[in-house]
DNA sequence: GCCAACGTTGGC
DNA sequence: GCCAACGTTGGC
């Protein structure tokens, strides 16, 4: 089993969205970055474990955690000329980018801050604390996930 | 709202 | 295949 982190804006899809559907598997679409599409078909498989972070927001941080329940198939978006990921390249026979559905796991007993996050000498490899990194898709070791959830112990 | 950093596009 | 221009990401 693998870990990883995924970043969503709240605004469009947060933790509260899955813990309000907590049985219901929520369609991860939307991804538009190859290297994180790369991930997502190659990599992502069913059972892993995904840290959902809320960015571009007020409270930036990890938020929860989600359980991939379907791996790669075609992204519907990219088909739907009226969502604001279609892509006219895309076709039915050479789809260009793909979704996995996830389910919840749990909420952060609080958020884990970013700036915390920053902090901690275990995480300097971790593409999200490093400078300019736009990766939404990325890969956690196991060392950094316990890192990760030992924060999330109460205090 | 600003802007640094990055990824993508397209002309050559 | 280079690289300038452009658009996007995402923290602040």
């Amino acid at each position: 089993m693998n870990y990883w982190l995924f970043k969503t804006e709240p605004d469009e899809c947060s933790i509260d969205d899955f813990a309000r559907a907590p049985t219901t598997p929520i369609v991860w679409e939307g991804v538009r970055n190859y290297q994180a599409r790369n991930f997502l078909r190659d990599n992502v498989a069913i059972g892993d474990q995904v840290f959902i972070y809320h960015s571009s927001c007020k409270d930036i941080g990890i938020a929860g955690i989600a359980r991939v329940v379907k791996a790669a198939y075609p992204d519907p978006s990219q088909f739907d000329n009226h969502s604001r990921y279609f892509d006219s390249k895309a076709t039915g026979q050479k789809p260009r980018w793909v979704a996995v559905d996830l389910q919840f796991v749990s909420k952060m007993s609080q958020l884990i801050r970013l700036d915390k996050l920053k902090n901690l000498a275990t995480l300097i490899e971790l593409p999200l604390v490093r400078k300019g990194n736009r990766l939404s898709v990325m890969p956690v070791t196991c060392a950094q996930w316990l890192t990760i959830m030992a924060l999330s112990q109460p205090a």
